[in-house]
RNA sequence: GGGUGUGUAGAUCAGCUGGUUAGAUCGCAGCUCUGAUAAAGCUGAGGUCGGAGGUUCGAGUCCUCCCACACCCA
């Protein structure tokens, strides 16, 4: 019945699997099959859907995909809901770059509708793009149609009315935007998306609890800020803009009070902050210059080492570090101070003193006498700061270090001392507030200063003219030292070039001070891998952190739910819709049918019920891990908007395992729903419990994946590997694998993308040579996917073959029972119909126990998320099935036909069990390579797409629509394990015993004796000695008593139970004891307690406290492990020898019938020429059994020798031989 | 600067509460075996266990200090 199998072609071979499911509905199948069984909650993190797949996104999906796997084949029923990160800044910057939209006003022009619009565009279309990849992983989830979410987004912004089926069957018609924002809901199933408006509820729901319980609150930030784009920028995009420019840069002294003439000495590249001067920090540790200028006698701090540092020396050679950056042109090279301060007449040295010294001195501002400098708590007031302005509060201050523990002032460019300008640099903002500064905020959105900066209240920035107008002031105040034009590499807009300047801004706060109930709920779940002690990591993250900054200055995200009296400052938040519905009092009607985002929710505004104005929503939107945070409640009914027959929101919360990449997420994901959860389970009373609140059990975290050098990958530099790329070379039952044996805790080298060699992939779709994004297909090299393939997969992949081969062959069918019995289905763990196991030999019952063995392996580790674990077992399990029960039984299959060989029906049929239980056991894992073997062993069929004809009996359609093996315990059979192990430990010291002795192994030698103080060792080596035999080729395998005759004995303390009874005396005990010799020591052999004497010393030794090995004798060669002693005869008589060479001869005539191409079943002749007598005399005594072996009619003597014919070695001697194919 | 972790063979990693000759896998060299296998088996080369002290009969393991790296924090 069974099919022939070719090669593994993997990769082929997943396509036509893939295409088997979709024929068969097997995942559809499937969850109809555990449907309103036993509940198993996964949730799944969101992947961000603004690119496509690496192969760094498959290691978390291929666990997702694995324990729901395992658990539904334990029969479990399961949301299988993907999720898509679709909200914030990085789609906005993709779309922008996409639409060419430079500046935050072009955004405006576009329209936010449009924009919005373009945001959520690109969202699903990525998502239609992951989901394809996802499936072709073999990722079973409650996919939508990736088309129809194409079609979605193409129509969006438009009217037109579209008609989609959701994975559930429900068909919905409406307007793009409308159907987009339920996307996920329970009643339509399919993949959560953040955007959807019941996520964003859901935030505003968490929202509203922590504006009750009074954790929300407005406080500042500093932002890279640029003035015409008007808007904020973040790290990422700050990395992206960096340019060479230069500035006009300024040496300043501020006066010091209480010393007269004496001055700091300070230096910046950014005039316009000057105005906004709060401090001056200083390095404690640096040493400072006193230095006297003999233009004014004016005394000057600076660090000493800035006196003749040569600034921007290398650079002057060898540029900024890209061939781009070349030192410009017509820009002189820098000046030492000590030059700057020469020209201007002269200076002395008075001495040094330390930067601590100097901490705590007053000085006096370069723009004390602008009105903002004045204001009482800084500019704009901060109420915390009532009593200070920037006028009254400059100081000396120590500058700290930063977070790699290196100082934030050092000497160097600049003069060791730092002008501090709290309200425009983040650092200055940082160190400022923690030292109590005022901060004084010069700028306004369009990059201009305020009202109260006197005559440059309107001007930008970052305008040259703005310079000028400082140097000119200062230097009417005798501040001006000197000014230069300095080059450097500095922060400019991408979108429009402008160099960007830091400006403090609005932001919303959510305060964290209950961060312990956080670490409550945290110490309830489990954090896996233990090595990495996850729980501490977010337990000390939760106690360092700061409040959560949730807003943003931008268009496509979380509309924050925060409205404000824009007169009184007060606000409120909108818990719901619905509220807001209720107390809107504008803006409701051009707002309702559209999603809760901007532009459409901006115009709704309510009244502030204490004064009666109108309160507007802020413009911001949210951080984007409230959108991931939220998913414990959003997707699963929480709030039950949705039917909870669809979902019951109680019956999957919390969910029992959530797995992400780890590094970063303490912070991100894991933080936001830990936090969320908290708060959304919060109650006034406090009668849930910390383990209540708790939104999952169990967290596993994985690293990253490398490179093969173990080398971050980049998609800049093209080392970045696709998913397709790898899938379509490597085969995904591979990587998976690669993946799942992995210890999460440590990088992954994943393997080496080679973009110079390009490459064509078959795909299911059919051959291509660049990814749908245009990126050309290059090379992937893996060295631990060739190692995955040669060691497990092929294998496994052989296993069977020899199997079908043979069975083939042969005419094995097996019966409908035995079938039945190892696949499953309606009438499983049938008996009769096939050999009962307790007849079956003993390597069969091995094999068969084994396996159980294997099964109890598999479900303690998968139910402890232990991958690795269970694919270390599974591994070493097809390792003893391959090269143990195969290689031993080989003649068991390949003997001639004969109906009534029961031992033959017993092979089969245990190979049979052997291997479709291997198929479902390793079906969570590898579900393409054992869907093939499956669908061939059980149902009779390969390449699939054909329906089975002649089915008669009912068997699971798949092996993934199997019930996941459970372990028989009648046929585990621990003892005979064991024994098994014994024996294989006989072979292994054989085996080294003949190569250390160059005792090869087709020379038979006579005899092996073995012993073992344990009984049941003996006895089970015993029982085994057959195969002992036949492994190593030995004539006689004996059990003795004790191996006394043939070796020696060595005797060694035992030092773990002899060092804490004779502490010092045990280096003595190490040198004399194994003098002591046999005679004495003897009966410890024998279990018996000796006592000697060592220098005067009374030794009691019982038999734990010596180590006892054994040695070598004359003609015998021995070795121990284990507590087994073997010994083989060394003795090569003439009989053996002629044996010896017999088989010699065999395997050269095998060798020939192979060069020669000839099928197994030819005849031959042999004829043979050799100058010894000695190989005449064996064929005499041999010629019969060679002539068995190998299939030949006759074996005839040549007296002369053959011609071209390479002479090879029978024995010692050289023989030719030639084989003629008889017809 | 503080915290956490890591440092063992060419590479990747094991090494439990201190115990004898420090292991595994891959790679390398040699040999063996092979009528499914791109396998497998064996042997070998390769280690001052980051360094220095200390505790102990005995330290890769415990303690102290130092060095390097990684991550986290302000």
């Amino acid at each position: 019945m069974f099919q022939s199998v070719s090669d593994s072609n993997f990769v082929p071979g997943e396509h036509s699997v893939l295409h088997f499911w979709n024929q068969h509905d097997t995942f559809r199948k499937l969850r109809e099959k555990n449907r309103g069984q036993k509940r198993w909650s996964f949730l799944d993190g969101p992947i961000t859907a603004n690119n496509p797949m690496g192969v760094h996104h498959a290691w978390g999906r291929t666990y997702k995909d694995t324990y729901q796997r395992f658990f539904a084949m334990t029969g479990h029923d399961q949301r299988y809901q993907n999720g898509f990160d679709c909200q914030g800044l990085w789609v906005e910057v993709e779309v922008e770059k996409q639409l060419g939209l430079g500046t935050k006003s072009a955004v405006y022009e576009y329209g936010i509708d449009n924009f919005v619009n373009e945001c959520k565009r690109r969202v699903l279309k990525f998502a239609a793009r992951q989901t394809e990849q996802s499936q072709r992983l073999g990722y079973w989830m409650d996919w939508d149609n990736p088309d129809q979410l194409r079609e979605m987004a193409e129509h969006l912004g438009t009217d037109t009315q579209i008609t989609i089926t959701a994975p559930s069957g429900k068909t919905e018609t409406a307007a793009a935007h409308q159907l987009v924002e339920k996307l996920g809901n329970p009643e339509w199933g399919g993949s959560y998306f953040t955007f959807s408006t019941e996520n964003n509820e859901t935030i505003w729901d968490f929202l509203k609890k922590c504006f009750e319980r009074g954790k929300i609150y407005q406080g500042h930030d500093v932002m890279p800020w640029s003035g015409r784009g008007g808007s904020a920028y973040s790290q990422m995009e700050i990395a992206e803009g960096r340019k060479l420019t230069t500035h006009k840069s300024v040496f300043v002294r501020f006066p010091l009070k209480d010393r007269e003439n004496e001055f700091l000495l300070i230096w910046t590249t950014t005039p316009w902050t000057l105005t906004s001067n709060v401090g001056a920090a200083v390095n404690v540790d640096l040493d400072y210059v006193k230095l006297k200028s003999n233009k004014d006698d004016a005394v000057y701090y600076f660090a000493r080492d800035n006196l003749n540092f040569q600034r921007l020396a290398s650079e002057f050679k060898d540029g900024f570090g890209r061939p781009e950056w070349k030192w410009p042109e017509g820009v002189g090279k820098l000046k030492t101070i000590a030059q700057i301060f020469k020209e201007q007449g002269g200076f002395e040295e008075l001495g040094t003193i330390k930067g601590a010294e100097m901490v705590g001195w007053a000085y006096e501002g370069p723009f004390d006498n602008l009105p903002a400098q004045q204001m009482d708590g800084g500019y704009p007031v901060d109420e915390n700061n009532l009593g200070v302005c920037g006028a009254n509060w400059h100081k000396v201050i120590d500058g700290g270090r930063d977070s790699r523990g290196s100082a934030h002032v050092v000497a160097g460019e600049g003069t060791g001392i730092v002008h501090m300008a709290p309200g425009c640099g983040d650092i200055d903002h940082k160190i400022g507030t923690s030292v109590g500064m005022p901060v004084i905020a010069p700028l306004k959105d369009d990059g201009t200063y305020g009202e109260a900066f006197g005559e440059f209240a309107g001007k930008e920035a970052i305008a040259p003219e703005t310079a000028e107008l400082v140097f000119e002031r200062l230097k009417e105040k005798g501040f001006l030292v000197a000014t230069e034009t300095y080059p450097h590499i500095y922060p400019h807009c991408w979108r429009t070039g402008d160099e960007l300047v830091f400006r403090l801004v609005d932001e919303w706060f959510i305060n964290m001070d209950w961060r312990d109930e956080i670490k409550d709920v945290t110490r309830q779940i489990r954090w896996l891998p233990d090595s990495i002690d996850g729980q501490n990591r977010e337990v000390e993250w939760l106690s360092n952190m700061g409040d959560w900054m949730i807003s943003k200055k931008r268009f496509w995200g979380l509309a924050l739910p925060i409205w404000v009296d824009p007169e009184t400052g007060d606000f409120e938040v909108m818990g719901s819709l619905a509220e807001l519905k209720e107390r809107a009092v504008e803006g409701w009607d051009g707002f309702e049918g559209n999603t809760p985002h901007r532009p459409w929710i901006d115009g709704v505004k309510i009244r502030n019920p204490k004064t009666g104005n109108l309160m507007n929503r802020i413009e911001d939107v949210g951080n984007p891990w409230l959108d991931a945070g939220i998913v414990p409640f959003s997707t699963m009914n929480f709030n039950e908007r949705y039917s909870t027959e669809a979902l019951n929101w109680a019956d999957w919360y919390p969910a029992d395992l959530v797995t992400e990449c780890f590094p970063g997420q303490f912070r991100n994901w894991f933080y936001s729903m830990l936090s969320l959860s908290t708060m959304m389970m919060f109650d006034k009373d406090g009668q849930r419990t910390a383990e209540q609140k708790k939104p999952f059990r169990t967290l596993l975290g994985h690293r990253l994946v490398q490179n093969e050098e173990g080398k971050p990958m980049h998609k800049s530099d093209g080392t970045a590997i696709w998913f397709e790329e790898a899938a379509e070379q490597l085969g995904v039952d591979t990587m998976r694998w690669m993946y799942l044996a992995q210890n999460p805790a440590t990088d992954l080298r994943f393997g080496t993308r080679h973009p110079d060699k390009p490459v064509t992939l078959n795909t299911p779709e059919g051959p291509i040579s660049e990814t749908k994004e245009g990126v050309p297909t290059a090379t992937v090299t893996s060295g631990p996917a060739d190692e995955t393939r040669r060691q497990i997969l092929i294998p496994l992949w052989n296993c069977y073959k020899f199997f079908v081969d043979y069975a083939i062959a042969d005419g094995f069918s097996p019966s409908d029972a035995l079938r039945k019995r190892v696949a499953g289905g309606p009438e499983a763990n049938v008996e009769g119909g096939f050999i009962p196991v307790a007849d079956r030999p003993e390597i069969d019952r091995w094999v068969l126990s084994n396996l159980q063995t294997l099964i109890e392996t598999a479900h303690r580790e998968f139910a402890d998320f232990n991958a690795p674990g269970f694919c270390e077992a599974a591994a070493e399990f097809i390792d003893d099935l391959s090269n143990w029960y195969i290689r031993r039984n080989r003649r068991r299959f390949w003997r001639s036909k004969d109906a009534s060989d029961t031992d033959k029906t017993a092979a089969y049929e245990t190979l049979y069990e052997v291997l479709v239980k291997l198929c479902q056991l390793l079906a969570p894992c590898i579900p393409f390579l054992t869907e093939r073997m499956y669908q061939n062993l059980v149902r009779g069929v390969t390449g699939f797409g054909v329906e089975v004809s002649g089915e008669t009996i009912e068997v699971p359609e798949s092996v993934h629509l199997c019930d996941y093996p459970a372990a028989n315990t009648g046929i585990l059979d621990e003892a005979l394990n064991k024994r098994m192990a014994a024996a294989q430990l006989v072979v292994k010291l054989g085996h080294k015993l003949r190569e250390e002795n160059t005792l090869r192994v087709r020379q038979p030698l006579a005899e092996l004796q073995f012993a073992s103080s344990d009984p049941e060792t003996a006895s089970a080596i015993a029982q085994l000695a057959d195969v002992i035999r036949e492994e190593l080729n030995i004539e006689l395998v004996t059990q003795q008593a004790n191996l006394d005759d043939l070796v020696g004995y060595s005797y060694k303390p035992n030092l773990k139970t002899l060092g804490p009874k004779y502490g010092k005396l045990l280096g003595l005990l190490r040198t004399k004891l194994p003098e002591v010799g046999d005679a004495v020591l003897g009966p410890l052999r024998r279990g018996e307690n000796v006592s000697v004497e060592i220098n005067g010393n009374s030794i009691d030794l019982t038999p734990d406290d010596v180590l006892i090995s054994t040695e070598q004798a004359d003609e015998w060669v021995c070795s121990d492990e284990g507590g087994i002693q073997i010994a083989i005869s060394t003795v090569l008589t003439d009989d053996l020898v002629r044996k010896g060479m017999s088989r010699d001869f065999v395997r050269q005539v095998q060798q020939l019938r192979k060069d020669a191409n000839l099928h197994i079943q030819d005849r031959i002749g042999i004829e043979y020429h050799s100058e010894d007598n000695l190989v005449q005399a064996m064929v005499a005594e041999w010629g019969d059994y060679i002539c068995g072996e190998t299939l030949a009619n006759s074996i005839e003597f040549s007296s002369t020798p053959f011609s071209d014919v390479k002479s090879v070695n029978v024995g010692d001697t050289g023989v030719t031989i030639q084989v003629v194919k008889l017809v």
